[in-house]
DNA sequence: GGTGATTGGTTACATATGAAACTAATTCAT
DNA sequence: ATGAATTAGTTTCATATGTAACCAATCACC
């Protein structure tokens, strides 16, 4: 597609605009770091956790057992932020280590019962916030907006084109 | 509304899980961050500017002499971060500040001739990446993505519910 | 028209973050 | 087997960011 709309033609003539109110990756920025802020303060508030702790928790809620590194692939997060995620939810009780049989430098990493309770306990914070988010979309628009997501996401995926 | 779902009872009984991957907060992170993190590779790259000074010379560009605090409101950046990204704008040449004349506390804003040459030549990238990012959705999906994000930011507006 | 409260903007400080260097264990090729 | 290259994870260091303290000018109002 060599393109056609007229308004974007690159080369039309008086100096071009961008609104920066309309630019995906701003709008994109600025609701994420609402959303995101809101939510951390909740989850330091109420139990000293800050967002990579609690994604950390949250994959291993799922999933325990992973590694370090498993962990940083399923949480977009980057070794050395993983690295220090659960070093403080190690000293904060609320996961322990299990080095790995086969491999030495790994560990398994797992809840302890007090991390387990803690996570227990965010879901529903973590719920809640979701639905407050969601709540001006009707059921269908939700799945629409998931589907967009997705797709974005794909797009925007490193190894993709221009990114 | 007091809901209805089944499979969201918050007191079902076995214990809740929550898939980070499906959270919708965590979904918009990685998708910003990773669109963010590539464009603004790419403006340093290219000028040596980060992303909050292009933010407020996108929007000096199309706005010129707003104050830093008028500057802080459109962008969505806290006042130190635009008292930082101006004045790196202003020693690299590409804005210039002009004592206002009923405030002596303030500075009206402009982007000089060669900040103006600099936003032109940024603006092509911009569209690109947003391009690269919309480029599997139709002009229909578009607009839903859009009207979805509007709503979406309006519930994260901070005054807003259990926000 | 002078004094206390506000506001525009910058500075200082403490913390967060990422890149690169590093250690230790493992694998691969010979 | 043995040494080179790789990988798991941590530490170091330099930079980025946010909060709070801070000046200076303006405003409110008596």
């Amino acid at each position: 597609m060599s393109d056609s709309k007229p308004s974007d033609d690159p080369v039309a003539g008086g100096p071009e605009k961008l609104s920066l109110g309309d630019f995906l990756p701003y709008r994109l920025s600025v609701l994420s770091n609402t959303v995101s802020r809101a939510i951390a303060a909740d989850y330091d508030r109420a139990f000293g956790l800050n967002i990579w702790q609690w994604r950390c928790m949250a994959v291993l809620g799922e999933t325990p057992g992973l590694t370090a590194r498993e962990l940083a692939e399923r949480t977009a997060m980057d070794k050395v932020a993983v690295s220090r995620a659960i070093a403080a939810l190690e000293t904060a009780g609320h996961l322990r280590r299990e080095t790995d049989a086969r491999d030495a430098r790994a560990s398994r990493l797992f809840l302890t019962a007090d991390g387990l309770r803690t996570y227990q306990a965010i879901i529903p914070i973590a719920r809640r916030h979701e639905q407050a988010l969601l709540a001006p979309l009707t059921e269908h628009e939700r799945a629409q907006l998931s589907d967009l997501l997705t797709r974005l996401a794909h797009a925007a995926a490193p190894g993709e084109g221009l990114w």
